[in-house]
DNA sequence: AACAAAAATGCAATCGATTGCATAAAATAC
DNA sequence: GTATTTTATGCAATCGATTGCATTTTTGTT
C-alpha cells in the first residue's frame, strides 16, 4: 500500500500557506518569518516530510552528485582512494555514484556516458588500462562540467590531475636495487600507453643510463600485471641465457606471484634474487619476504581530488586554473630487496 | 560558456513534430512509425542528444538507481561484494550509489536519510558495529521501497537476508583446532549485537559444549577487532595463569597482529599456538605462516544481492515472498592452525 | 467513393521543488 | 492620517521527460 510520499504542497494546504513559501521555510531563506518558519518545520516533521532531491535537482540543474570511474573497485588502492573522495563528499553534501570499467574500454565508454546521462555535478577517473582515446570524456569537457584524473591519467583535457611521480619512484626503487649489488634489473612493465606505467618505465631506463649500466631489451615485458602475468614473466626471464638478478615489478601483484615462484623453486630471494613492487598493497607487509614497494597515499589522493571537484563544480577557485597536483610517495624498502643484509 | 543541453523539445522544434513523439520515439514505442523514428534518431546523434535523467526520474519515480550502504569501502570483503553488486546492477540498467558508516552509527543513520532523500529504488545494506536500533530503516520498510541486508543484518525487517553460517563456520572451525590438539581455546569476538559475530561466538561456545570441554569467560575477550585489538587481546591472552593455546579470531585483521606478535616474541605458530581467522582477506594466504580462515564468497553475495533487490523493484517476483539466503562458505585450514604436522 | 478500422501523432497535465516578479501586510516617517 | 519603506507571502513559470486521452492521417473494405 505505496502512499505517495509527502510534499511541499501537502504542507502548504494544511498550513493555508503556499507552497513557496514552504519552500522558502525549509531552505532557511531570510525572506520568511521565523515564526512561519517554526510552523512549517514542526509539520514537517511532524508528517515524515522528505524533501525529493530528484524535482530539486532538475529544477536547480545541480544533482550534488560527483562520479567515480576506476578500473576495479575491489583493488586495495582503488577502494582507499575511493573510500577518501567519500570522506570529503558526504561532508560536503555529494553523493558518490561509483562505477568500474573493468580495464575495459567498452564499458568506460558506456559508465561514463551513463554518469553523463545522470548529470553528476563531475566525475573523477582513472582510465582502463586498454584506454587510449579519450573522446568520450568530451561529453564532459564540451559542458565546462568539472574533471580530475588521477593515476592513470587523460592527456590534454582541462582538468586537475593528481599523480605521483612514476619517474622518480621507479628511478629511486631502480638505484636501490643498483645499491644494493644488483647487477642486471628487469622490468616488468603494464601498458606505456598509460602515463603510469611509461613514467615507471623512463624511470627505470634512466635510472641504468644514469648508472652506465647497459640496457637490455630482453630485460622488459610488457604484460597486465596480473599474478598470472607475473607468473609467466618470471619464468621468462629465468629462462634467458643471461637471466636477470633482480626485477623491478610495475605492481605489487606480479612482485607477488614472483617471490612465490622463486620460494617454490628455492631461489632466495633477496640474496639470490631481488624484487621491489609498486603500490604497497596491505598484502605486501605481511608476505615473507616483505615487498619493498612504493608507497602511495591512496586516501589522500582520494580527498584531495574530491575537494578539487567540489571546489570548482562550486566555483570556488578561479577556472583555468587547473593543476596538476603531485602526491607525496616513497619507497618502502622492506626484506625483498635488502640483499646487503646477507652479503 | 555552458550552452545548455540538447532537449526533445528542441529536437521536436527541428522536426515540426510534438516532444511527445520524440519521446516515444526515443523509447522505441510501438505508436510511432519506423520512419518518423529513424528520422529522430538521426537527428539526435546528430546533435548530440543525451536524455535527462534527472527528468524522467521525476516524471517516472524511478531512479534505477541502488543505494549501498557499508561499514567500510575498503575492505576487501565489501569492495568485493560492491564490486558483484556493481556488476549485476550495470547489466541491469541500475546505477550504484555507495556510501559507507565508517562503523558510526550516526553516519549510518545520516547516509540511510540521504539516499532516501535521493529516492534511490532500493538499498544494500551491512550495519555498522555501533548499530542495535534500526529505526531509521522505517524510513524504507514504510514506503515499501525494497531493501536487501547481507553479513550483519537488522533483524525483523520483510527484507531478503543474504548471510553465511557463521555458527557453522566457527563451529567448524573450533572443530578443526580441537582436532589439531589444542587444548585450551580461546576466542577474539566482535560486538555481540550483531548476528555475525553472535553466531560465530555461539558456534565456537556449542563445539566446547560438543566436545565436552570446559568454556573459560577468560578465553573470551571482545573488541573491535582491529589490528591494535588484536595486538592487546594476544597480550592479555598470554598473561593469563593459564592461557590457552590457540584462537579463534573474529577476522584475519586481528588474526594477523597476532601472529606477528607472536613470530616477535618467539612463540612458534603453529607448533605452540594455533590462530584461524574469519574472512580469507588477501593477505591471509601470503603471510607467513599464512592464516586458517573462512571463505565468504564476496563477490556472488554481492551479485546475489543486486539480483534479488533489482527483481523485487521490478515487481519480478511475489512480494512478501522474503528469502534468507545462506550462502555457501568453508573453512580453509592453511599453516597458522596445522599442528599435527609438526607432532 | 464512402466509411470503418487501424495507425500515427499531438495536446496538455504531471512529477515536486525553485525562483523572478508582483502583491499584500506591517512598520515607520512626516 | 497619509505616504513611504520594509517585511512577508503568493503567483505562475520552469526544469525535461512521460503519458492518458483526443485528434488526425492513413489504410483497407465494399
Amino acid at each position: 500500500m505505496k502512499k505517495t510520499s509527502v510534499t511541499i504542497h501537502d504542507l502548504a494546504r494544511e498550513l493555508n500557506i503556499s507552497a513557496s513559501t514552504v519552500s522558502r521555510a525549509l531552505n532557511d531563506n531570510p525572506r520568511i518569518s521565523q515564526a512561519t518558519k517554526d510552523k512549517i518545520r514542526t509539520l514537517a516533521t511532524k508528517l515524515g516530510y522528505q524533501p525529493n532531491t530528484i524535482a530539486s535537482n532538475l529544477r536547480t540543474q545541480k544533482t550534488h552528485t560527483i562520479g567515480i570511474v576506476v578500473p576495479l573497485i575491489n583493488r586495495y588502492f582503488f577502494s582507499t582512494f575511493i573510500s577518501g573522495v567519500e570522506d570529503v563528499a558526504f561532508e560536503a553534501g555529494y553523493n558518490v555514484i561509483i562505477s568500474q570499467s573493468k580495464d575495459l574500454f567498452d564499458k568506460e565508454n558506456r559508465v561514463v556516458h551513463s554518469l553523463f546521462s545522470n548529470r553528476v555535478d563531475g566525475i573523477i577517473v582513472s582510465v582502463s588500462m586498454q584506454t587510449n582515446k579519450y573522446d568520450h570524456f568530451n561529453l564532459f569537457a564540451n559542458k565546462n562540467i568539472p574533471m580530475v584524473f588521477f593515476d592513470r591519467i587523460a592527456p590534454d583535457f582541462k582538468a586537475h590531475k593528481i599523480l605521483i611521480d612514476d619517474f622518480k619512484c621507479a628511478h629511486m626503487a631502480t638505484q636501490h636495487l643498483i645499491d644494493q649489488g644488483c647487477k642486471r634489473i628487469a622490468h616488468l612493465a603494464g601498458p606505456t600507453s598509460l602515463n603510469t606505467y611509461r613514467g615507471r618505465m623512463n624511470g627505470y631506463l634512466d635510472a641504468l643510463k644514469k648508472n652506465k649500466l647497459p640496457v637490455d631489451e630482453e630485460l622488459v615485458i610488457y604484460n597486465r600485471l596480473t599474478r598470472v602475468d607475473g607468473l609467466t614473466a618470471i619464468k621468462q626471464f629465468l629462462k634467458l641465457k643471461n637471466p636477470p638478478d633482480a626485477v623491478l615489478c610495475g605492481n605489487d601483484t606480479s612482485a607477488l606471484s614472483m617471490i612465490i615462484y622463486l620460494r617454490e623453486i628455492g631461489i632466495r630471494v633477496p640474496e639470490d634474487f631481488c624484487i621491489v613492487g609498486f603500490s604497497n598493497e596491505p598484502f605486501s607487509e605481511v608476505v615473507t619476504p616483505a615487498i619493498s614497494t612504493i608507497r602511495q597515499p591512496a586516501f589522500e589522493m582520494g580527498q584531495k581530488a574530491a575537494e578539487l571537484l567540489i571546489d570548482e563544480i562550486e566555483q570556488k577557485r578561479i577556472p583555468e586554473n587547473y593543476q596538476t597536483i603531485i602526491m607525496p610517495s616513497d619507497l618502502i624498502i622492506r626484506e625483498s630487496s635488502s640483499k646487503k643484509l646477507y652479503d
